[in-house]
RNA sequence: GGAUGGGUGGCCGAGCGGUUGAAGGCACCGGUCUUGAAAACCGGCAGGCGUGAGAGCGUCUCGUGGGUUCGAAUCCCACCCCAUCCGCCA
């Protein structure tokens, strides 16, 4: 959400940020309602002004047991007016803010300009591609060989775009989402939060899903909305709070299921397990204080590096492109992991810093020790990490010649000291 | 699913249809007192919008929307949300 007073001061700005997201000026129409309601407003409270004016009067005259009839007679003649006056203010403010509802973030001066992804900035690599002397398999051949990654049974309960893993590989997986959670809350000072995963229209307002995405949600018979990321019920706590600003930074990390209905991805990545209709993720948000929130976007996107970095895999840190660069975020990380199989790197956390954006949605605020009144927190969220695809990402790279996979030495105490899967097909 | 009760300022909480934007308390800020602190005492303390150079003035906001009325936190209706009890249940 856009504050209006920020438009009207600086309406080219405004128009600039929105070009590069590729959209539209729409300064002049927002200024235009604006200044139609506050016109509209002016009018009204003329009008409210004179029917207080003569209440009191009224009130007075009769608890002096004097005629009031004149009066009675002009409010009720004013009536009408007011009531136009109301409904017409209303009109233009829900208008005024069905439009700056819709409107993505203000990007950040240091996100480059492109229209996809290709734009992408790359900033940092970690880490070499591992080397073998076998052709690497994708994650979903080595998985159906090791009877451990089911399709066809996820298909039969569930349709395309659903996976069961069963044996070694969902052992793996849990012990991922818990190796990941251990080291956030341990030694990052992240606390552990086990949120609900269905949740209230204004809550996915609040993030910014609602209005405009909710064709990307899935939606119960009775709507609640299943959340998409925890971002959404972890960022959400702040929503109405009015924090001390001592408390700031407050760190919050969840491993949940994440529903999304992939609307728009038709034939994107149908095979494997890249892409679900459910994942599971182990999500990192910060509400942090306004000035401190580059530093805290830095500070998180590391934590999620350092997840992959003990578990020795090859990523690639690209900053977003003004076009990839999701609707609530003024500045966004990927972390890329290179998939042998693929020959690709392919996301595997994103790490936003939305400002004020969500905050003014959702009404968190803190109040600073010195000076009056409440300010907005910033808020953030990434990936620490999208635990289905570190669990390819770890098959793909670690596999051997045998189909067999090794263990990372970080996760091995998290599968029984455990160093491989699938040696003698033990699965 | 059935039955009650309830949604008021940062928090708790009062509020006969007419000087109530809202008592009282807590928290917070300033001051007096004190070596300092605490206590006590005094004072201040919601936000949005409009208007004005400014002190200010106006208006809106007591869950949301509608209605009754000259006038609604207060009465009526609908909806949303919360709590408790019963039933069911991991």
């Amino acid at each position: 959400m856009h504050d209006l007073r920020s438009i009207r001061e600086n309406p080219e700005d405004f128009d600039k940020a929105l070009a590069r997201r590729g959209l539209p000026a729409q300064s002049a129409a927002i200024l235009q309602l604006d200044s139609d309601r506050r016109a509209a407003q002016t009018e009204l409270q003329e009008l409210q002004n004179r029917r207080n004016a003569a209440s009191k009067e009224i009130g007075k005259l009769k608890a002096q047991g004097g005629d009031a009839e004149g009066l009675i007679a002009e409010v009720g003649g004013i009536k009408d007016s007011i009531a136009a006056g109301e409904a017409r203010e209303r009109q233009l403010g829900e208008d005024l803010n069905a439009i700056l509802a819709g409107l993505p973030n203000v990007l950040d001066a240091e996100v480059p300009d492109g229209a996809d992804e290709s734009a992408n900035r790359e900033v940092a690599v970690w880490g070499e591609k591992p080397a073998r002397n076998f052709p690497a398999k994708q994650h979903f051949e080595l998985g159906e060989d090791l009877g451990a990654m089911d399709f066809a049974a996820a298909a039969k309960l569930s349709g395309a775009r659903f996976v069961v893993l069963k044996g070694a590989l969902a052992r793996l997986h849990r012990a991922l989402a818990d190796f990941m959670l251990d080291i956030h809350t341990e030694e990052f000072g992240y606390t552990e939060v086990m949120p609900p995963y269905l949740v209230r229209d204004h809550v996915l307002y609040g993030t910014g899903q609602l209005p405009k995405f909710a064709e990307d949600q899935f939606r119960t018979t009775d709507d609640f909305w299943l959340i998409p990321t925890a971002e959404v019920p972890l960022t959400n706590l702040a929503a109405g709070e009015i924090y001390d600003e001592a408390q700031l930074p407050l760190r919050f990390t969840a491993f949940t299921p994440c529903f999304r209905s992939e609307a728009g991805a038709a034939g994107k990545d149908t095979r494997g397990m890249l892409r679900q209709h459910q994942f599971e993720k182990v999500e990192l948000v910060s509400i942090a204080h306004p000035e401190h929130s580059v530093e805290e976007h830095e500070r998180m996107t590391a934590c999620a590096e350092a997840v992959l970095q003990r578990l020795g895999l090859h990523y690639r840190k690209v900053v977003l492109c003004s076009g990839d660069t999701g609707f609530g975020a003024r500045k966004t990380y990927d972390l890329e992991v290179w998939l042998p199989g693929q020959e690709a790197y392919r996301e595997i956390s994103s790490c936003s810093n939305c400002g004020d954006f969500q905050a003014r949605r959702m009404m968190a605020r803190f109040r600073p020790a010195e000076g009056k009144g409440t300010r907005f927190v910033h808020t953030l969220n990434g990936s620490g990490l999208a635990v289905g695809r570190t669990l390819i990402a770890v098959m793909e790279a670690y596999q051997q010649a045998d189909g067999s996979i090794a263990l990372p030495e970080a996760l091995r105490p998290y599968l029984g000291g455990r160093e491989t899967i699938g040696a003698g097909r033990d699965a």
